[in-house]
DNA sequence: AAATAAACGAGACGGTACGTCAGGTCTTGAA
DNA sequence: TTCAAGACCTGACGTACCGTCTCGTTTATTT
């Protein structure tokens, strides 16, 4: 997470335990009590850690939590699911799942605002979290173009911009859903979403 | 903004003036600072005002600040551009001027971050900030249909679910390419994005 | 009270049941919150009187205090009980159970701290409470004089010496034991009290 | 001064300096400014000190002024003078010296009044300032009656009760004088006083 | 009766200090 | 060298009172 400094021979060596106490303390404080509730002492007090060995590993509120939101997205996965409907449709509801759930409610959209002062922690999220999601678009539009249902770009920048907007449209619409207009992303919103989504990708552009 | 009533004549009557100068001292705020390095008592100070007024008229920074921020959304208008392409590519160009704007950069996310936990402030956000883009969108689409642009729909219930659709991938996207991504919302991508939104609500669903 | 000015006629007069339901009020304030608590607000509303009435009457908290107390040594006299033991028995007992009341053991002393840096307010106490006190010392000697109980001073300041040392004497004593030693004044100590005073006025210097 | 506990041998131990810069910055803020002008805000900063750290230490204003004044009557002494007289006058001087001063007359009476509604401030007033008082008198008394001057009691209640009463004498005059009647306790006044006071113990009570 | 003028209630206003809380650092002794 | 503990400095919090002000209203006296 930090320190990949593999020297460091001499003196009491960390706590490896420390690290998933803090992260775990992190997650259980966010549901408790949402970020702006949350304090560091608190979550040193709960992880039975002192302060400073938590500000031994982190530079501050923002990179904890980014850490311990980071880690709810590692179960995202893209399991070959048929067609590009299903795929898409999968993907979708695992990302509304992990939103749905509190510690990332509260969490995620407090560092994306922070991130806007902050090019270091807007670095750190775009790295732990955004590029993960990204990858996971990548993938799926590459194994539809293998299965023919998304046409191959010619242009390198083109498939650049594409991949990227569809990216802003799949987790933007999902994130805006959840987060702003206070609804649930379930079957019927996103099978909804998916056709849009997908007519829009393949339908000839006339 | 608050107390509406039309009642309490007696006493002195609040200064008009000092909503006027807060907001705007928010705001000025906001972009010097930041959300969180934002304080009420530097508000008052720049806004010529003692804190205790600021206090009587806004519950905290949450409020404010959704308030602040509202106003920048006053400048979104639908003129009739000519066709449905034109009018959404015009009113997302707009949105993404705001969301370009660094008062709006810092205090938005963090103001929907903070409703994650709290529905009054859930309710003000919806109130004063997403229906009236709401609006705009409903407003865009029965254009459209208008001028044969869209379908109608006939069942009132999924007319309701498709303008909510609309609505979050549009905002969405443009709030996570802004945002999330940290990439302007520039015409190339207004484009391609309105390009892809347009082709999935009117192609034949095949 | 204040405003001794006899002109004024035109325009409204003050009203007079005011002042008396103020005093009223800051004596009841006394008792129930003690002085540090007291506050001016809080006695307006008591009184049934805006704050600004109550300001047009007093400089503040330290003034309205004093006159508020001053009446409570309205009652202080000095009957003829036959001999000088018993009148000071008897004045001694009157002025320690107005210091038990507890609207004069707040008040009194936190006036007194504060004259300590206040020439006004320390005349207006000595005005308006001390003097009175004093009076009455000055008139006990005067008849125990002309009873032959005591000496008469040939040298006017001797006599003016002596009689502010037997005052600061007396109002010393009971207000020690009251309010810093924290014991009642009761009939037994002031007859101790009474003797070894008598005692040090009356015997042979020898 | 507190917790005189001498358990607490875990974490950083409590600067003893500071408790020193406290109370004498408490000193000169009461020269400067008086007790009702103190803040403390305004003594930590002289103190070079964190407002916390000053909460940590003390529970309030009144407790802090209470020791910072007791300190000052730590001068007091009773040295053998050769009679008692000599040793009343000697004390009184001392006593009228230490409350001429701006920092003790500010003080102490406002501390006094706060403890008519606080039992425990009233506690901590005479653990560290009455009793140490109190035991300069009755040291004094009994060195006098070693000498032959003032009588042996039989009955140690009415011991008690003498004491009591010299020291509420003896203190209150000086009180009195110096505080309510605004005079200075001078060499002259202090002779007067004691030749009243030793002659009302020790005259035949006839 | 009308005009004038001051006092009145209500309550908003600019300030100042309050006592508390969290952030992030530092100092101790033990591991 | 890390750790737990906890004291430390900093700075913002939200509240309470201060004493002033600005309203509209009331109650006298003066025309």
């Amino acid at each position: 997470m930090q320190s990949r400094t593999p020297a460091a021979r001499t003196g009491r060596p960390r706590s490896a335990a420390a690290d998933a106490a803090i992260l775990a303390a992190t997650r259980a404080a966010l549901v408790e009590l949402g970020w702006s509730k949350l304090t560091l002492g608190d979550v040193a007090t709960r992880a039975g850690v002192a302060k400073t060995t938590l500000y031994r590993r982190w530079a501050g509120k923002n990179e904890l939590v980014v850490d311990a939101v980071a880690e709810l997205f590692d179960e995202l996965e893209l399991p070959d699911r048929g067609s590009l409907a299903a795929d898409v449709e999968g993907v979708v509801l695992q990302f509304a799942a992990i939103l749905a759930r509190p510690e990332a409610k509260s969490g995620l959209m407090a560092v994306v605002a922070e991130s806007t002062r902050d090019a270091a922690l807007r670095a750190r999220i775009r790295g732990s979290i955004v590029e993960r999601q990204m990858r996971l678009v990548l993938e799926g539009r590459a194994r539809a173009q293998r299965r023919g249902e998304l046409a191959l770009e010619g242009d390198p920048a083109e498939a650049a911009r594409t991949g990227e907007l569809i990216f802003d449209m799949v987790a933007g619409a999902v994130v805006h859903r959840t987060l702003v207009s206070g609804n649930q992303a379930d079957e019927e919103w996103v099978r909804g979403f998916t056709r849009v989504l997908l007519l829009g990708l393949t339908a000839p552009s006339a």
